[in-house]
RNA sequence: GCCGAGGUGGCGGAAUAGGCAGACGCGCGGGACUCAAAAUCCCGUGCCCCGGAAGGGGCGUGUGGGUUCGACUCCCACCCUCGGCACCA
């Protein structure tokens, strides 16, 4: 038979402005009775879109199309996050105007959108850099303000030097800048930050009663970074107070110094003239330092004695006060107690500095160790620690000794006894012993520490220049790992605490702590304020008004929006740049002053789209709270991963805050979270000319201008590596549908993904197979309009039957459940592959014939709609098929149906039989007849049934022997 | 280092309230069509062994143990990969 080919490009074009002028697409607004707010993330228009950003678009349109067939009123907006650095960096590099770069950059996006058939209500489309939306951006800002959560402060800022702006520490990945990877410095200014950290608490606890992948809440949760512990108070010899938040409060006897931050205002007070010089070289440096080189945790500890004591409230003993970079200034109180037998850190740091390391808690292993070095004992000493079934090892003459804790008494006691005058010992376990002849000293405290120490030079020349116990017993390596440890234990040398188990020493500690007026518990978060400030252009001016009199005023509501200058020519500056855009009047005393030239932060912009879509056009307010509360929260979100942490947060914020002021009656702006993967391609290094287009390099890898040898890299399609797939180029060789297809094929929507030119090349061709069915089926069964009969069929037609039932249940369930299309579109190539070798019969039945491709069709509309659309209407159809209902299938088709039940004989599957579902749904019944087949008898023979299992509808295991 | 996700054919991946491992697709092999190739269509395809064939047997889900009639799935220990955080007191 001569068929019609399938030509993509003819029927493609022809439905791309139907849907559109249709209105399928738009949100009855005022009727929320069955409503669906499905949100794509919306994105920066920057250049094209690649075949790596059809995973986010495709996905959300073909859930959307079938979720208007199953007859929901979905609102699907779609917007531009368009203010932003790379418009400016355009602007500042072509001598383009940052917006009418966007706005082509729009154009084109939604050229691509339509070319993919990707729909939406774009009666609703927002751009985030046009003053109708900015204007409320301000508004947002100056709420903020009036409620105290936004404010200015000076401080320690990041800075990135390639961008030339600040950066909020969200935005600082691994030390370097989110968009340029350049590393970032510290620079101290003066910046507007939003209080995020007042919500801390309710950012974290609300993450509970979102429906979002597990591993975005566990980010924003490490994000947060709750401690809880407690907040104790240091006096200094000169009576300063200093504060230190720690999380193990019930290791406070054992702290022996007090380290701050370098930056810490209360360093002047503390640091004795002596000092001053050294502490303030110290300072210096650090500040010097980047972010990554100061935290890097292999850089070794440094640090500078301030030459004054603080007094540890629990003991009363004097300890010295340090400044060290290890400390930072923003986490807590910005400093800590050194617990040097607790801490790691505080561990190597005390080491290195020769500060006293005294146990407070037992180790949690049950061992103890010895040591007894050469010279120290009496030789008689062997036989007797033999008898006792000690564990003795000789190296160099020195007795290393490992036993369990409950032997360490008899263990001291044996050592004392054969000790020579002039030897020492030292025990550690529970605490750290040391022994003579004449005494054991218990190291509890720096009294003892000290007197120990002073015993043990006194006798051996060796030990002479060794700063601390610890010292000496960090010598040998054989002690080492008794010497530190952080975990919880019973308490010891902690005067009325001694002995408090570990499971209730924190708590214990901090009653104690409150009783005596020293302490409380306390709670702090990693998360810091949100640096909103940028010194740039594009972006939404900061409303404020520097006044010489009045200090900071807020631009009155009424005047917003504080407009972008138009100007030919943008500087580096920004807004700084641009003179006549600094000078105004005063809203408060009418005198001159000046605008505040920052811009904010464009994820400001991003925190609140969701709720302008709802009305985007209103002039009077932002959104319209009264059908906002009944559209939001978005029933499903979907976006890149990439935004676990910046946009999310910042929404949940900004929701949060709204919903305080009453505007909202909804805290949390996205009920169902998706986060689909990158599409990674191979992506080609040449040393001489940098990214080399795959398409250039085949074959082999070798750069086609030098020769070179290329470094191969599969990784997520960008502009900038050059290793894109242009869907131009794909829907002008394949098709739309080709496209869609494979994107939601390839693989899982979550998951990353290599794109194949020969997946796309299998999904072109099951379009064919499907077309060529379609055209036959249509052909034979033009006439017949009538429902198949379900009465009349044979088996090929029931099997058919059941396994459409079985199609349209898993692609239903699919879509409505954990969005695992790519299974969705197997079950649909499975049942093409069986209607296809059907339709071959030519005693086929016509009435299921149709009734069959008529369901397909539907199935696979929201996939490929274009080849649906085409086929739809070419089948007789009427309506448009978004105007049709979403196919339902029979259960009990699917109940009635025959199962194979595959029968295990000794773990091995030897025997498959078929029943009817019922008769295997009754494990007696399933029993019986499995045991009774001759083809089971067979295999049995010889052989006596010791089990027998029957799994309802599962299968049937035996045991015999 | 800590937290999270994950290791299944030549490849992308199916199958987890414990029940036929490898759906679907790619690739590969064979065949048809063609002067030929491409395209398309049909058949086969986890690995190994016995057999001329029909057929039969063994091994297989990162490694080693365990629970069970039965383990990709549960438990213990370990190895590797990816992602996030990382001197956070």
């Amino acid at each position: 038979m001569n068929r019609e080919p399938y030509n993509p490009q003819a029927i493609e074009e022809k439905w791309r402005d139907f849907w559109r002028s249709r209105g399928f697409f738009k949100a009855k607004i005022n009727d929320t009775h069955k409503k669906f707010y499905y949100l794509n993330m919306f994105p920066y228009p920057s250049g094209k879109l690649h075949a790596g950003h059809g995973r986010n678009y495709i996905l959300g349109d073909a859930i959307v199309r079938f979720l208007l067939m199953r007859g929901w009123n979905v609102l699907n907006p779609m917007g531009w996050d368009a203010f932003g650095l790379p418009a400016e960096n355009a602007a500042l590099e072509q001598g383009v105007h940052p917006r009418d770069w966007t706005w082509q950059n729009i154009r084109e996006f939604k050229r691509q959108f339509r070319a993919w058939g990707v729909e939406y209500d774009w009666d609703r489309e927002i751009a985030t850099c046009e003053p109708d939306y900015y204007k409320w951006t301000q508004w947002l800002f100056l709420k903020l303000y009036e409620k105290g959560l936004a404010y200015r402060a000076k401080g320690k800022v990041n800075w990135c030097p390639h961008c030339e702006v600040v950066l909020a520490n969200e935005q600082v990945i691994g030390g370097r800048c989110w968009r340029c990877n350049s590393l970032v410095e510290k620079r101290e200014l003066e910046q507007w930050y939003f209080k995020i950290t007042a919500y801390a608490e309710r950012l974290l606890r609300d993450l509970e009663k979102l429906d979002w992948p597990e591993h975005v809440k566990k980010m924003q949760e490490n994000w947060i970074g709750r401690s809880e512990g407690a907040e104790v108070l240091f006096r200094s010899e000169n009576g300063q107070e200093i504060k230190v938040f720690t999380t193990r409060p019930d290791t406070l006897w054992g702290a022996t110094f007090l380290v701050i931050a370098p930056e810490h205002p209360l360093v002047e007070r503390l640091t004795s003239p002596a000092k001053r010089q050294e502490v303030q070289a110290y300072r210096e440096i650090t500040e010097r330092l980047s972010e990554v080189e100061r935290t890097s945790a292999e850089k070794e500890k440094t640090g500078v004695f301030l030459g004054t004591y603080a007094i540890n409230p629990a003991n009363g003993e004097r300890i010295p006060i340090w400044i060290a970079d290890y400390v930072l200034f923003g986490y807590g109180t910005g400093a800590v107690m050194g617990v040097p037998a607790h801490d790691e850190r505080d561990f190597l740091f005390a080491l290195k500095y020769g500060l006293p390391v005294i146990p407070v808690i037992a180790h949690p292993a049950a061992v103890a160790k010895a040591l007894i070095p050469a010279g120290a004992y009496r030789k008689e000493i062997l036989p007797a620690l033999q008898t006792q079934g000690i564990e003795v090892e000789e190296k160099e003459g020195a007795l290393l000794l490992r036993f369990s804790v409950e032997k360490q008494q008899t263990v001291e006691a044996l050592i004392q006894q054969h000790l020579r005058p002039e030897g020492w010992a030292a025990i550690v376990g529970q605490g750290w012993r040391i022994v003579f002849q004449e005494e054991v000293v218990n190291v509890g405290s720096q009294a003892e520490e000290r007197r120990a120490l002073a015993m043990i030079k006194e006798r051996d020349q060796a030990q002479r220049p060794k700063k601390t116990i610890a010292e000496v017993l960090w010598a040998e390596a054989f002690l080492r790992d008794l010497l530190f440890h952080a975990d919880y234990g019973t308490m010891i040398n902690c005067g009325p605490l001694s002995g408090t188990a570990g499971s209730a020493a924190v708590a214990r500690t901090v009653e104690w702590l409150e009783r005596q007026g020293i302490g409380k518990s306390a709670v702090t978060y990693k998360l810091r304020d949100w640096l909103i400030s940028r010194q740039r252009y594009w972006g939404a001016p900061i409303p404020i008004i520097h006044c010489p009199r009045c200090g900071i005023v807020p631009v009155p509501e009424k005047d917003l929006p504080v407009r972008l200058p138009e100007v030919r020519r943008i500087g580096k500056l920004g807004l700084a740049d641009i003179p006549e855009f600094i000078p105004t009047t005063c809203p408060r005393c009418g005198g001159v002053a000046q605008r505040d030239t920052d811009t904010m932060d464009t994820f400001v912009d991003s925190s609140w789209y969701f709720l302008r879509y709802i009305s985007p056009k209103d002039e009077e307010r932002p959104f319209d709270s009264d059908l906002v509360n009944r559209w939001l929260p978005v029933d499903l979100y979907v976006g890149g991963v990439e935004h676990a942490i910046l946009h999310l947060l910042y929404s949940r914020f900004i929701t949060k805050f709204l919903f305080d002021l009453g505007l909202l009656t909804f805290d949390e702006p996205f009920k169902k979270l998706f986060t689909q993967g990158m599409v990674t391609y191979p992506a080609y290094w040449c040393p001489n000319h940098h990214w080399i287009p795959p398409k250039e390099v085949s074959p082999g890898t070798r750069c086609p201008r030098c020769g070179a040898e290329l470094v191969v890299s599969v990784v997520a399609m960008s502009k900038s590596k050059k290793n894109v797939v242009s869907p131009d180029e794909l829907i002008a060789q394949y098709g739309a549908d080709t496209e869609r297809l494979y994107t939601l094929f390839m693989g899982p929507p979550e998951k990353e993904i290599e794109w194949s030119e020969e997946g796309v090349r299998g999904c072109w061709r099951f379009l064919n197979r499907f077309w060529n069915t379609a055209l036959t089926i249509i052909a034979r069964t033009g006439e017949c309009q009538e429902q198949p009969v379900p009465e009349s069929f044979g088996p090929k037609e029931q099997a058919l039957w059941v396994k459409l039932q079985a199609t349209v249940k898993k692609v239903t369930e699919e879509f409505e459940g954990r969005l695992a299309l790519n299974t969705a579109v197997a079950a649909l190539m499975e049942f093409t592959n069986e209607l296809s070798s059907y339709a071959e019969d030519p005693a086929a039945d016509p009435k299921l014939l149709r009734w069959a491709l008529r369901n397909l069709i539907l199935l696979l509309s929201p996939f490929t709609p274009f080849i649906c659309e085409e086929l739809w209407h070419r089948l007789g159809e009427e309506k448009a098929v978004l105007e049709t209902p979403w196919p339902t299938y029979d259960p009990r088709v699917l109940e009635e149906a025959e199962v194979e039940i595959p029968i295990q004989i000794n773990g091995k599957v030897r025997v498959k039989l078929r029943f009817p579902r019922a008769k295997a749904a009754d494990p007696k019944a399933l029993e019986a007849l499995v045991l009774a087949a001759p083809e089971v008898k067979q295999r049995l023979q010889g052989l006596r049934i010791e089990k027998v299992i029957a799994v309802p509808e599962k299968l049937v295991s035996i045991v015999a022997r």
